[in-house]
DNA sequence: CTGGTGACGGAAT
DNA sequence: GATTCCGCCACCA
């Protein structure tokens, strides 16, 4: 068995990210909040890195608080452009305009 | 137990 | 913007 964390927080913190649209972004602070863990964000990274081990979601639309990728993960940048994200610089985006809004989206 | 690490964040400077 | 410091929590040596 993969689940040695919190089920809950697992399970409710993919479910966020299920919901992000395509062309949006969200961060893992954000992320946190949203399944009432604001302090959290950590943890959210933690659960990204082995995403794959749960299932298929869409972890390439999260990035940090500064609107930084993934470090070393190349492909990123690459999934995000063939959603029309332009990029700020080779590893930034620009969070202002395309951080997720729950409420609108 | 203690200390370090990490797809992190916020406040202060 | 950049740095520094601290909080947070699972995991490991």
């Amino acid at each position: 068995m993969v689940k040695k964390m919190d089920n809950r927080f697992v399970y409710e913190v993919l479910e966020v990210v299920g919901e992000i649209p395509r062309g949006k972004v969200a961060t893992y602070g954000q992320i946190a909040s949203l399944v009432g863990r604001p302090k959290n964000a950590r943890l959210v990274g933690k659960i990204l890195s082995q995403v794959e081990l749960f299932g298929d979601y869409p972890c390439h639309r999260v990035v940090n608080a500064s609107g930084r990728l993934v470090p070393g993960w190349l492909e990123q940048k690459e999934l995000l452009e063939t959603e029309g994200i332009l990029f700020k610089s080779p590893t930034n985006i620009s969070l202002r305009e395309y951080q997720w809004n729950p409420e609108v989206d």
